[in-house]
DNA sequence: AACGCTAAATTTAACGTTCAAATCGAAGCG
DNA sequence: CGCTTCGATTTGAACGTTAAATTTAGCGTT
């Protein structure tokens, strides 16, 4: 039960190792005839290279580095994992693997790329979850590493942020989308339940909803623009300080579904109907949304998943990384309707 | 900027190379002065070994192979996803790496066994979900390749049970402290929401509810032992069959979380409240369950992704894997009790 | 002093592949 | 007919590591 290698395939097929070779990674170097005789050995053995002694050689593996998360929240942990779902299945029909580590902050997970680079000569990285000062995109970038970032390069200066491939959600405009839709249903009183300013996600998020009413010329009274760390509390406090108000919003945009779900619990508990009485709309459609009947913004994980396999190929096609990177991808997110509103 | 190899260390060192490798791979066999100073030279120049080459001559990756799921129901993907993370971590700390896969249907899986194998040379694979009839084993034992289930193997003549090693969470265990936990806070009426008979895994969690009311003294009247196909929709439609018996049970014991808070919607919508009028405990402590309050049976990922990593070692701690697997480990799961029971 | 024995180190070869250079054969050309 | 050119194929070497065989040095025994 030997293994099937390069050199049985020549001795099979009569010819030399290097002609296999040629064959699987240089067609166009042989002669039809011969092609077509090595083809026939290679299937008839079942030859199929192997990528440790192809990796010694050229220095590629085909494997590909992506670090995956504690899973936090709960809620919003499913976002990391559809897209890696998603990843993985694209980049296994492209002849790549997924290999997956964890990290506690930046600084270790680029102690980790290093080891896996040295380790495993990993071909590339997907990094997702991107914030202002982010120390992994210049670690790799230095190093000439290629990556995409699932996330755009937030707080940078407008030209870096054209430094490297990336894939983002417009999150902007699924809010503006929430908007609108709360407004063409009849609502005209609309607040906005985010995270403290600064956060460049949240920011993002909460342009989409500002932009929207001020071209609507709604205006946003005081206590309408919340701010408080992510979770279910929060959202929940936050959710019933502006319930209390002497006019109160009917309708609440949050940034994500974990601050939705606390003002959901917070509206459902005062015998309130989300949907009837106050509308709710979260981001990111998790499980839960659709359980309790929460509308949500989508993220489109599949395509993101597909625009980083294009960008990595783009970036793995030539032996040295193109001194231009590719072009941003921002995908449109979609907004799910439920009863919430 | 060149490659730190074991050949720069040995001339840093004044030793050959091979007593380098020794150094790493079998340090009794050299000096300890000479021990020491090749460690310096390794520490100095940040030496790491490379594991293509490793590779190429030993045929062991430090690749371990782990398929992922598509996230079906939303609501139950987030087990795999914990146990992934806690997988990944533990292994990560024993110097292996995981590579992760997707793949359709079991004999798909098995020719991605095949080629993980051939061309990364994997070491070792660890399954889940396993089922009566699963090829996925009998394929990996044929060919002795090193592997764990995290999940029993089911429907198996008693004695097959032992061929392979595996760790699974104790599932009757779970519904039998879920049932326990209400006979104690009152119910006598208590209803089983599963699904069909013959599947395993849904007939094991049954039997910890069956059991239990049997040696109480309470019985089961029609009814009250629904199996449906896992779902909300199922769910919710059997708990509204439950809940219109002229008799209605007051607590509901689910297999799942879907069917839990199917459940869970259908009381709810009937203006009931969970926990108060009618109780349910779902299984898998889903996030969505601590969300909405609903009572959960919790699997201990972490402690099965330690047992599956300390089983694994053993079967990789010689060349050969060793004639008597390693002994199953079944986990005890935990009752987590919110408001709705 | 000759002998065997062990520990410690070195040398040799091999894992399977690809790159670079060399060889071979057939055609083209004056 | 000899010389060049070009395409197709082969040869030789190398990637970094480790298993197996070999050499060297040191020690105790008789």
């Amino acid at each position: 039960m030997a293994r099937v290698t390069l050199e049985s395939v020549a001795r099979h097929a009569s010819v030399s190792t290097q002609t296999v070779s040629n064959v699987i990674n240089a067609p166009h170097r042989v002669r039809p005839e011969t092609l077509a005789r090595v083809q026939a050995a290679i299937k008839e053995l079942n030859y199929r290279p192997n990528q440790a002694s192809r990796t010694l050689r050229t220095r590629r593996s085909r494997l590909i580095g992506a670090r995956i998360e504690p899973p936090r929240d709960g809620v919003n942990g499913a976002v990391l994992a559809h897209f890696l779902q998603s990843l993985t299945a694209r980049t296994q029909e492209a002849g790549y693997r997924i290999v997956v580590f964890t990290a506690t902050d930046d600084e270790h997970e680029c102690s980790l790329y290093e080891q896996l680079l040295d380790d495993h000569d990993l071909d590339a990285f997907v990094l997702h979850a991107t914030h202002a000062g982010d120390r992994r995109t210049a670690w790799l970038t230095e190093r000439r590493v290629p990556f995409v970032t699932f996330g755009r390069p937030w707080g940078a200066e407008p030209e870096a942020a054209e430094r490297h491939g990336w894939v983002d959600v417009d999150g902007a405009q699924g809010t503006l989308a929430a908007t609108r839709h709360l407004i063409e249903t009849g609502h005209q009183r609309i607040a906005f339940l985010g995270w403290p300013e600064g956060l460049e996600v949240g920011d993002d998020r909460r342009s989409g909803w500002s932009a929207l009413l001020a071209v609507s010329g709604i205006d946003t009274p005081a206590g309408y623009d919340a701010g408080v760390p992510d979770g279910l509390d929060t959202g929940r406090q936050a959710a019933a300080a502006m319930l209390d108000l002497p006019v109160p919003p009917t309708a609440i945009v949050c940034a994500s579904d974990s601050l939705a779900l606390g003002a959901w619990t917070e509206i459902t508990t005062r015998g309130l109907r989300p949907g009837v009485d106050v509308a709710v709309v979260g981001f990111d459609d998790s499980p839960t949304a659709g359980v309790v009947g929460l509308s949500s913004v989508a993220q489109p994980y599949d395509e993101a998943a597909a625009a980083c396999l294009r960008m990595l190929q783009e970036l793995l096609a030539t032996p040295e990384p193109p001194a231009v990177p590719p072009t941003p991808v921002l995908l449109p997110p979609r907004l799910v309707v439920r009863a919430s509103g």
